[in-house]
RNA sequence: GGAAGCGUGGCCGAGUGGUUGAAGGCACUGGUCUUGAAAACCAGCGAUGGGGCAACCUGUCCGUGAGUUCGAAUCUCACCGCUUCCGCCA
């Protein structure tokens, strides 16, 4: 959410900044209903002063014994205007709110101008990709030809965009979990955590999933209004939702592993074929909750962190910047990394690495107590995939695969397979 | 699932329906004292919104939401959460 002071003092300003990733706040409406607020909230707080004095007058005079009536008479009288001014107000913030919680945050000055993907800027990349000496397969076909990879399987039990997989290939995609959380809670500095995978809609609008994004989620049937979670972000951010954090608490960084759970609605035609889109999927989460000075070179950190994940697993990628038309709702500021897929002869995203300012505190009321105002300040929240489990395991299979078929598995995971080198056909 | 109890400021904790934003304590900040620190003492210290250039004025908040009342932390109802006991259960 972005601070309601903007759109009453700052109110061109801010919709010009808006307008550079496409959205166009409606000024007109927005400056209408304020000067309709302002009023309203003036005549209801003019009538509750009335009524509090009024009331206190009684109070006194009763304790002095005398007769009352008449105040009595008058402070009802107010009473009925007020309720009339309070329910109109009442209904004019509501108005607002959900014309402010629909509105995405304002992208960051270093963000480039774009309206789409086709003008995010590549930062740099990593790694060369192989050159092979036969057709590389894509993972839908190693994973067959493995016996290991099941979607038929999947489909029977749940429906399309799920996989069933066993054997290597399970145990291979468990090794990616814990090698990711092994390398960001032993070399970077982050606390393991481990969280519900349903959260209720306070949580969700929170991060930013709720109001306007309920058709990506799978709800659950029921009268507690609960989601599977589409990422760790949101329990994890959550954690700090109505906190006032000690400074020297802060920078928290936290590491998660968690399925998560996306209807994908509205993409439909895209990756319908293998694992890079499912309904369901592995993640590790990186979250990081910053003093707001620190926001920015915490971004830059913690894209380093979810980088190492692929320099030590030894595959390509680059590094993007999302131009302002091509950010999700809440982040202010995005790098994408896009990994080396053989088959597609194309990188694809694998990691996304948002500041969103102070954007979901403020919808959480996360603070921390700045020792320089001694007040309570909102802070910045953060977070990455560091990775995503199931495509890193496309990737991996696709990067490392052999001719025969077989696939080697990167000296990093091999521990993890208790020294197996080769997946081979079971 | 059944029964009982409880939700008050950063934390603990008091609070007969009436000048209560709320005693007291801890923590924190400033000061006195001290070579320095601690202790002691003194003072300050909730959050959040609106109006105003400003001094300042003012609203709201005692788990959440409705209700009763001129007036609610205090009474009623619903919901949420926590604790304890019983039952069931991986």
């Amino acid at each position: 959410m972005l601070d309601p002071r903007l759109l009453r003092s700052d109110l061109d300003n801010t919709a010009k900044r808006l307008a550079r990733r496409g959205y166009m706040l409606d000024t007109a409406a927005i400056a209408t209903l304020e000067e309709r607020r302002k009023s309203i909230q003036a005549l209801t707080q003019r009538y509750q002063n009335e009524r509090n004095a009024g009331s206190k007058a009684v109070g006194q005079a009763k304790a002095r014994g005398e007769d009352t009536s008449d105040l009595l008479a008058e402070v009802a009288g107010i009473g009925v205007r007020l309720k009339e001014a309070e329910s109109e107000l009442e209904t004019i913030q509501a108005e607002l709110g959900s014309l402010v919680m629909g509105i995405p945050n304002i992208p960051h000055a270093s963000v480039p101008e774009g309206r789409d993907e086709r003008d995010n800027v590549e930062l740099r990349r990593w790694g060369e990709p192989r050159t092979f000496d036969f057709e590389p397969r894509d993972h839908v076909d190693i994973g067959a030809q493995l016996g290991l990879m099941d979607f038929e399987a999947a489909a029977k039990i749940a429906g399309t965009r799920f996989v069933v997989m066993q054997g290597a290939l399970a145990r291979l995609q468990r090794a990616l979990i814990q090698f990711m959380l092994d390398l960001h809670t032993g070399e970077h500095g982050y606390r393991e955590t481990y969280v519900p995978y349903v959260a209720n809609a306070d949580s969700l609008k929170g991060t930013g999933q709720l109001p306007k994004f309920e058709a990506e989620l799978f709800a659950l049937k029921g009268e507690q209004g609960y989601y599977l979670i589409p990422t760790a972000e949101v329990p994890v951010t959550n954690l700090v939702r109505d906190m006032i954090l000690p400074a020297e608490s802060l920078p928290r960084r936290y590491v998660c592993h968690t399925p998560c759970f996306r209807s994908e609605a509205g993409s439909y035609g895209k990756d319908t074929r293998g694992m890079i889109r499912q309904h369901q999927f592995e993640k590790v989460e990186l979250v990081q909750i910053v003093r707001p000075h620190d926001s920015y070179s915490a971004l830059e950190q913690l894209t380093g962190h979810a980088e190492a994940v692929l320099q030590r697993l030894e595959l390509p990628y680059r590094v993007i910047t999302l131009c302002s038309g091509d950010m999700g709702f809440s982040a202010a500021k995005t790098y994408d990394l896009e990994v080396w897929l053989p088959s597609q002869r194309k990188y694809r995203e694998i990691s996304s690495c948002s500041n969103f300012e102070d954007f979901q505190a403020r919808r959480l009321q996360a603070r921390w107590r700045n020792p320089q105002s001694g007040k309570p300040e909102l802070v910045h929240t953060l977070n990455g995939s560091g990775l995503a489990v199931g495509r890193a395991l496309v990737a991996v299979l696709e990067n490392f695969q052999q001719r025969d078929g077989t696939v080697t598995i990167p000296q990093v995971l091999r521990p993890y397979l208790g020294g197996l080198e080769t997946i081979r056909p079971e």
